[in-house]
DNA sequence: CGGCAGCGATACCCGGCCGGTATGGATACC
DNA sequence: GGTATCCATACCGGCCGGGTATCGCTGCCG
């Protein structure tokens, strides 16, 4: 199997329209077709399910999807690491969700740039989805969050385990309490939507939501309450008002790095980042 | 990047030997000289340090041999788990170290066949190196002792921890004591040489050992001492004696299986075999 | 009910690249 | 200095990947 015949199989199975994924491509349609049906052929196995008015995968196109999309990205991430290797100054990328954990991030990168042998360091800010950066090769290193972050495939350290509050605008009914639990916020009506971690939003009124000023801004306005990790009590501003939620569940903050990785200043990196907790 | 142009590099960096690899490609030398000159022209990075003596890795070439070795074993694992998956008889395949954890394994055989909805289970018995069947498809699930096989690129959940015994010859000087310390082992002469987790073995005097039966074979001749997992207690011959270490390393048994799995027969194995411990 | 639009499959052609053989150039060994 | 080894270069042929043109099927709509 071919990297070719990957690409070419995820565009199909993503648009699931022979004709658009080859326009994605950069090719035309009949070949596309062609190269497919050459895969099934030689796998022996059917992948797409083709009505002359529709496509969609059969279980084992499924099971391609998945294990090609994270080929490709292997892939990418070894050309990128290739390169990274052959250059001649050594550096680490760190990605980190803008704004979640800024304060964290500068201590550690204040505390790793002291370090004997530390090598230059560049953040690699992202709105979500943190972990795909790591996938494809763009970033050595980055700081997640369970259980929000998938980390399946990586290898992780912990940091530091928080608590969770809700942050509501001050004038809100709630403002007032001094603590809460999730059934207090689990029924207030959903005016904001966070994309999933394919990208998408879910179905459903409510702006589209894709960073934390954007979702602060509309907890101000009163159109949204959020539960969310404790450090966002540091520096929150003055129209809002924070109150643990006790019975969330423990969001923890996790140093993650691809595995098989032999780099001497990522392990230092790891090495500082779970000295201080 | 393509995966041709990944197996012959992957081929030429463990040959280390333009002409061997070629043979083992089954192509001629020429032909492959290029497929390295032109990959190393795209990629913009020199792979390889070419003497006309001699080949040698670069920097890069070393990083890009172990990202290929990786993306060679996922692309094998997702032609079989895609032909897998089109296979009408769902069934789950276990690979385990041959005799090392031969009761947990019926054990939890047992109990996963009595389960709703349990599908047929084959075990692929291994001599070492069982997480090998995990990277390329072979298995979906393996049972590995930890700090011996490497896990990293896995999901794991802890089975069992459990302390070393040191196992030597009914008549050895050290047979009467009842426990011992790592320093009362270590300065032991080796006469056993185990396989490295490449599958190569160290150099040194000693016969090479492969298997547990081999390895107690010489214990009861007098030829070598090992320090393994309390399990083995469990029918040990006549001729040998297990005496706790008391300071060598705890040996966790972990069921591992690759990241992304979605399979439910898979989550249901693991849910089993995490129940029991 | 028939024309039409959308979509995938088929037919056919062309050019590039992959693989083969022959050979050259460099180096270590005798 | 001759030779064996080993990688690179040169050149050629066949296959395959990609292009255009077209067909067949199926909903949709007037």
């Amino acid at each position: 199997m071919e990297t070719r015949e990957l690409r070419y199989f995820v565009a199909v199975a993503e648009e699931l329209n022979f004709g658009r994924a080859a326009e994605r491509l950069g090719i035309a349609q009949p070949p596309l077709s062609r190269a497919i049906a050459q895969l099934e052929h030689r796998l022996g196995v059917a992948l797409l399910i083709r009505t002359s008015r529709k496509v969609s995968l059969t279980g084992a196109g499924e099971v391609l999807l998945a294990e090609g999309r994270a080929i490709l990205g292997a892939v990418a991430a070894a050309e990128r690491r290739t390169r990274a290797a052959a250059a001649d100054r050594p550096s680490l990328v760190v990605a980190a969700k803008a704004g979640s954990s800024g304060e964290v991030l500068a201590k550690l990168l204040d505390a790793y740039a002291v370090e004997p042998g530390a090598v230059p360091v560049d953040v690699l800010l992202c709105e979500s989805n943190t972990h795909v950066p790591l996938l494809d090769g763009r970033a050595d290193v980055a700081l997640l969050h369970e259980p929000y972050d998938p980390t399946t495939g990586l290898d992780v350290e912990v940091l530091s385990t928080e608590g969770q509050v809700a942050v509501v605008q001050a004038a809100h009914p709630l403002a007032g309490r001094s603590q809460l639990r999730v059934a207090d916020v689990s029924d207030l009506p959903d005016l904001a939507r966070w994309p999933r971690r394919d990208g998408t939003y879910p179905d459903g009124s409510g702006v589209e939501v894709r960073n934390l000023t954007q979702l602060f801004q509309l907890i101000e306005l009163g159109r949204a309450v959020a539960v969310l990790p404790e450090v966002v009590r540091t520096g929150l501003a003055e129209g809002l008002v924070a109150i643990p939620v006790v019975d969330a569940p423990q969001v923890t903050t996790v140093i993650a790095w691809p595995p098989h990785s032999r780099s001497r200043a990522l392990a230092d990196l790891v090495r500082v980042a779970t000295g201080f907790s």
